[in-house]
DNA sequence: CTTGACCCTGTAGTACACTACAGGGTTTAG
DNA sequence: CTAAACCCTGTAGTGTACTACAGGGTCAAG
C-alpha cells in the first residue's frame, strides 16, 4: 500500500487539495482508483505530474496548453508525425520566450549597472529590451 | 501634430482600444492629453509602451509585475537601492524561468528524435524536464 | 467508542483580465 | 450638411483558474 491520500499529494506539491480536485475535473490529472471508502488513492507518480503543472503555471502556460504539453508522447494510437508538429511548434514557442526573457534581463542589468554608475537612465528602460525584438 | 487616437494606437500594438483604456484605468499607461472634444491624444512612444505590455503577458507576467517593471529606472525620487534591490530580484526570477523553459525544450527535442527513430517514449515525456530541477 | 483530523460531492463565490454594450458626442469624406 | 466612422463615460457580462463552503461520511489515536 504505497499510494497517497489527496492531501499527502497536496503537501508534497504544496498544491491546494481542492485545486488537486479542480484539476481532476478539467482532466490534467485522470481520476485515481478509490479506496472502499471512496477516498482517493493516489500512485506516487503523481507528485510529479502535480509539480510540473505547476511549475508549467509559473511559467505562464494556460491549463489547456499544461494538458497538451502532458500528453506529447510516442504511442501506437496517436500518428508520430502530428505529435511531432505540435513538439516542434512548443520548441519554437519556447524559444521565442526565452530570448524574449534573455533580452528583458539584459535590459534589467544596464539598469542595475547605471544604478551603480550612479547614472540616469530613460524614463523607462525595461523598453529598451523590445529593440531588438523579431517580429511574431 | 504628431500625436495619435485611441484607434491609431489599438491598430499599431494589435491591442482592443477597449483594453487600452482598461490599462490606462488600472494605472499601467498614463492619462494621455486630451482633445478640445475628449479625445485621448496620444504620444508615439506609448506604441513601445503597449508592445511591451502585450510581449510581458505573452510570458505569463501579471498586469501588476507588468506595472513594476515598467516603473523600473534610475530617478532622483526613488531610492537608487531600493530599484537595484528589486531589479536583482527580478534578473533571478527570468533566470529560473529561463532555465525551466530550457530543460522543458530539452525534452521537446529528445521527444522529438525518439519520433523520428520511431522510439517509444515515457507515458509523460515532458515530465522528465523536472528531473534537474533546481528548488525555488 | 468517541473525537478530531481527514475525505467525499456539489455548488457558489472570488480575483484577474478583459470584452461588450448603452447612450451619447465628434470628425471627416462626399 | 449629412452619414459613416470614430470617440467618450459608465456599467455589465465573460472566461479562466481557482477557493470556499455546506452537509455529510471515514479513519486513527487514546
Amino acid at each position: 500500500m504505497n499510494s497517497m491520500t489527496i492531501g499527502q499529494l497536496a503537501k508534497q506539491t504544496k498544491i491546494g487539495l481542492e485545486t488537486i480536485r479542480f484539476y481532476e475535473r478539467v482532466g490534467l490529472i485522470k481520476s485515481p482508483p478509490r479506496r472502499s471508502s471512496g477516498y482517493r488513492a493516489y500512485p506516487p507518480e503523481t507528485v510529479r505530474r502535480v509539480r510540473f503543472i505547476r511549475t508549467a503555471k509559473e511559467l505562464g502556460f494556460s491549463l489547456q496548453e499544461i494538458g497538451e504539453l502532458l500528453s506529447l508522447r510516442v504511442d501506437p494510437v496517436e500518428s508520430c508525425g502530428h505529435v511531432k508538429t505540435i513538439a516542434e511548434h512548443k520548441i519554437l514557442d519556447m524559444e521565442q520566450r526565452i530570448k524574449t526573457l534573455q533580452r528583458m534581463r539584459r535590459s534589467l542589468r544596464r539598469l542595475v549597472t547605471a544604478c551603480d554608475a550612479r547614472e540616469a537612465t530613460s524614463d523607462c528602460p525595461i523598453l529598451d529590451s523590445l529593440d531588438t525584438e523579431a517580429r511574431r
